[in-house]
DNA sequence: CGCGCTCCAATTGCATGCAGTTTGGTGTCC
DNA sequence: GGACACCAAACTGCATGCAATTGGAGCGCG
């Protein structure tokens, strides 16, 4: 039995699922930043699509914890806090454990030549640009989660595996991505020889080394704010003059 | 303002929000059965909204599995294969062990009576509908992931839950809630002491033998109206507010 | 009698328009 | 110079209107 993607609930091709996986791809190789504004008017311009479409999109993303939207302001790409950073990650060890689990020595050999080559995609994209990277990452865990032909595992980890890329964006630093390429392999490696609970253990600690990798700095509730982000390039602007921050500056 | 910033992703208080709520509370109390239609402009009707919002609000249940859209065709409730729904409790079980995993010992004294108050509206339920016991215990489980203050993580059981509800009215055969209501007991009794351990086991085997007792045959399922299903739902939104149902019920 | 065709009511897909809310800027007064 | 009141622009919330698609009843044909 191939890998038939079922369309039962997600994404056919009316506009709105085109919108919704282009946006879902410009946050997940953080073209757009957490905290980025995104209007329906100018969605809806950007894509020749009326605002209702623009909206619905956007709800759509919402439901999945991408955007986040407040009655009556403009929508905004979600700014996830540590803790709820932390959280996705947990589930997602589970998530993960659960589909290895249930791939352990059930792998075709046209599966696992198709991880394989996957990987080898990354391998060759390591000179690339650290999105690119972590889109490829996130993939090759989604495919895994593909092969369980269960549709509803994969739209759990393909959500909290999107969330935690968007986090990642957001707390972690320039990451070498070869001990997590190298961790791919010995996980096909693992699942090929039918070792359930050495690749149970495998994805477990591949998924917490990421997690602890990446998110380094509990960067408190201040840690997005505008004012410490400038506030380097605010000294070099103003030299030794004490400046003092009214009040607010927004966002923008 | 009092108003609660609250709720980041979800569930405020718009219309589609108030619409979605209704609907899966509808949906989880079997009064719409899987595979029953629900055509855009009759829920505007019923809910006294446009079409706009009842498709938005479509669109977000389908987010959460409970709808199937289909492109140009009326959606329906969504009608889980066995397969998914046995894929639906897997997952269930690996995040309920996880909430069971984070809560044990660190509840609140506050909180575990609050448990205990809940398993006794359980058990005062018993008289009453197969559909009002299973909302209930579908609901504690919620108030469990709620006490673990990680939004993404209520959200997941949550929607996994109601999946599973779903998917009770569609294989289950009536079954014993006393068991189910022992088995929280035993549950929010490991949850106090702190064996974590052991309450990881507990929720494991409770949901696993609630999947196994539920997931036996197909059960045949008749049409109803739709605007006749709804109408305390219906209530619910316009409030006192009179909706005037035009016209006549048609489907037959 | 069954099978395919045509046509129409039902229904969705989408854009547009209007009203209410928020935002950000300006003028005024201290 | 700074705080407050006020106003216009921007934006969202929602309803309505129109074109496109579907499902099925009715009809003709083999």
């Amino acid at each position: 039995m191939a890998a038939r993607a079922s369309s039962k609930t997600s994404e056919s091709s009316d506009k709105v699922s085109v919108i919704c996986r282009a946006l879902r791809r410009a946050i997940i190789e953080q073209a757009l930043e957490p905290g980025a504004k995104l209007p329906e008017d100018a969605l809806g311009e950007r894509f020749g699509v009326s605002r209702t479409i623009a909206r619905h999109a956007l709800g759509q993303l919402a439901a999945e914890g991408l955007v986040e939207l407040r009655r009556n302001r403009i929508a905004v790409v979600a700014t996830p806090s540590w803790q709820e950073a932390r959280d996705a990650f947990d589930i997602r060890i589970e998530l993960e454990r659960l589909v290895v689990r249930q791939l352990a020595g059930k792998l075709t050999k046209a599966q696992i030549a198709e991880l394989n080559a996957h990987v080898d995609a990354e391998d060759r994209a390591r000179g690339g640009t650290d999105a690119v990277s972590i889109r490829l990452a996130t993939e090759f865990h989604i495919l895994l989660a593909h092969m369980t032909n269960s549709p509803i595992l994969v739209r759990y980890v393909s959500e909290v595996a999107y969330r935690c890329c968007l986090t990642l964006s957001l707390y972690s630093r320039p990451h070498s991505t070869e001990c997590a390429i190298n961790e791919h392999r010995a996980i096909i490696s693992a699942l090929a020889k039918g070792d359930e609970a050495k690749v149970m253990d495998l994805m477990h600690h591949h998924l917490d080394s990421v997690a602890n990798r990446a998110l380094v700095a509990p960067t408190p509730q201040r840690g997005r704010d505008l004012l410490d982000i400038l506030a380097p390039y605010a000294d070099e602007v103003t030299g030794d003059r004490v400046v003092k921050l009214p009040k607010v500056a927004r966002r923008g």
